[in-house]
DNA sequence: TCGGAACGGAACGTTTTGTTCCCCTTTACT
DNA sequence: AGTAAAGGGGAACAAAACGTTCCGTTCCGA
């Protein structure tokens, strides 16, 4: 739930070093459930956030376009990481079904689905993009082969199940994501095919408190 | 699609006064769409969808609080005309189904979703959640004692499905409604009990370029 | 001791936005 | 016909929000 691929750095520093990487990392975090949150946000919002001056954040990017793009591009190479890691899992459906929750579980779809828009895309993100997608199709695919799912589903109905499970938001972030898999779960047991073993829906389900926090006032 | 609950005027007058009437349900209509599409959207951006000045918007309500108000107190009042028609059905699963249909229809659930928060409700609009969660509960209820739906679904999975299905959207308003059709009846056929006939997804499956349009340049 | 990296946060200029105001058109009524 | 008022368009205004810059300070590393 922290750092960005590269979160090598960090150790074997001394000093005020350490601190800026630790930074670095702190800032992005807070950028993450900042413009998660609200896309528009302020970016003073998220150096409040992350405990830092607004100079931590210009020092490390030009501007506010730039942050959002590397956090954008950040999330796809999390996303293409878990899609080759699913790939070389053995069991068809257990590849697509687990590559799913860990995609749900660290809020990439929210991400780009949030994000895009906000700043201009570099080539090198339309090509992971665009493989991203075929990795994706491919664990689909592999699944439907297998005759693991209903005849009349397709691809992109994946897409449609993720940007489903990303708009599950609750203030608490580790709730949010027991939600999350129970719904991936449902829509999965909705996309299976007939006959398929169901297991139980995971996770202590919904209660009532829990989908009126919005009407709170502030 | 069109005009707020009470859509009785507009006939029966002349001249300025029909124009005014029509403006009314123009100005929701338009002022529906715009904050659907961006809950911070400023209220220019409303008169102008609705092909009128700024004063037509003033003239109606004393600020943006209270057209935000207005509008969301509107979708609640659908919510519960739908319900209410749904409890008549005396079939107890169709009374379920096409009430969520409906629900995800009329975009009512992302009314709600999207402009909480943004206003300090009235007491009658607690009033009218409240009731409105208990006519959903009821439905739900009556859906499970007939055995149509797996033991361990709770009510608030139906809260749960109806955000996910709002969270689905893309440009033309047509289409989106077809993608949530489909979405939710994959959700409803993982809600269902193990063994119900499982009709078969509805509308055109969704194409990659219809889910791959926010990184669109603008 | 000293140069500079890292930083906090005030300051600045621009853009956005909610609201008001002025004036024109149309309608209803005498 | 004449008039008062309702309805409305849109410029104008003031306040707020925001991205970015800049200055002063601290503290590491050599």
């Amino acid at each position: 739930m922290s750092s960005q691929i590269p979160a090598a750095a960090e150790a074997g520093l001394s000093g005020r070093r350490r601190q800026a990487a630790q930074n670095d990392t702190a800032i992005l975090d807070a950028a993450r459930a900042v413009f998660l949150d609200d896309p528009k946000a302020p970016i003073a919002a998220v150096a409040q956030r992350a405990g830092v001056g607004i100079s931590a954040l210009y020092r490390r990017y030009p501007g506010k376009e730039d942050l959002l793009r590397t956090l954008c591009h950040d999330g796809l190479r999390r996303y293409l990481a878990e899609a080759e890691a699913a790939a070389a899992d053995p069991d068809a459906w257990s590849a697509f079904s687990t590559f799913l929750q860990r995609i749900v579980d660290a809020d990439v779809h929210s991400l780009t689905v949030h994000l895009a828009g906000t700043f201009v895309p570099t080539a090198e993100m339309q090509r992971d993009a665009e493989r991203a997608g075929n990795l994706g199709i491919a664990l689909f695919e592999r699944a439907r082969a297998a005759g693991r799912l209903r005849p009349d589903v397709v691809g992109q109905d994946v897409g449609l199940a993720l940007e489903a499970c990303a708009a599950i938001r609750v203030p608490d972030p580790g709730r949010t994501r027991e939600l999350r898999r129970r719904v991936l779960a449902t829509h999965l047991a909705g996309l299976a095919a007939d006959g398929d073993p169901r297991p139980p829906l995971p996770g202590p389900p919904p209660q009532a408190a829990e989908l009126n926090w919005r009407w709170e006032q502030r």
